[in-house]
DNA sequence: ATTAATGCGGTAAAATATTACCGCAATTTT
DNA sequence: AAAATTGCGGTAATATTTTACCGCATTAAT
């Protein structure tokens, strides 16, 4: 598959932080003191930028006690022209 | 958190991944030629053995077409001790 | 009985994520 | 107005994933 895909969905996936951050009314320094991840980190995370590892996910899920599932709550279709 | 916990969601992630693939009738072998990813690493995978990253998350659901949150379709709560 | 396919463990090298910082411009609080 | 907070870009060092293999014991197919 393309990297140009996977990139859309880590940005969909970094709104989602992002939104779920906002929603708990966490800065990004706040958040890092929940989940032990550095804030600039978490910045580039919500943009889209760190093509991160499970244990990161999980730990975010962990900070805003959801489901891991909820971090990938957002509207998203494969398109035939991902895979050529 | 701790590294049990991670550990531990990793492995149901692992049993989807397994789960879908069966589903599919591929084997691993075979469903290395869909998404790029050596037989024997998508094996650690299912066994949880693996902390893989976003990227190789998103190319196991386009090899089966799937949206990546049905990878993290399962049951799945925390528990207090999980930050102590 | 042979042959082919399968799951899986191991590994060295390469690629990449993660950490742990600094600093700064802009905004918010006091 | 001064002080504190915020988001975010950059970075060097470290840790980790990922790749690309090999081999082997077990199972399935011919």
């Amino acid at each position: 598959m393309k990297n140009k895909y996977k990139e859309e969905v880590l940005v969909l996936f970094g709104k989602k932080v992002k939104e779920l951050r906002l929603k708990k009314k966490l800065s990004l320094r706040a958040l890092e003191k929940e989940c032990d991840i550095d804030n600039s980190y978490i910045s580039k995370i919500e943009h889209g930028k760190a093509n991160i590892g499970f244990h990161t996910i999980v730990e975010l899920a962990g900070a805003f006690k959801v489901h891991p599932k909820e971090l990938f709550n957002f509207e998203h279709e494969w398109k035939d022209e991902a895979f050529m």
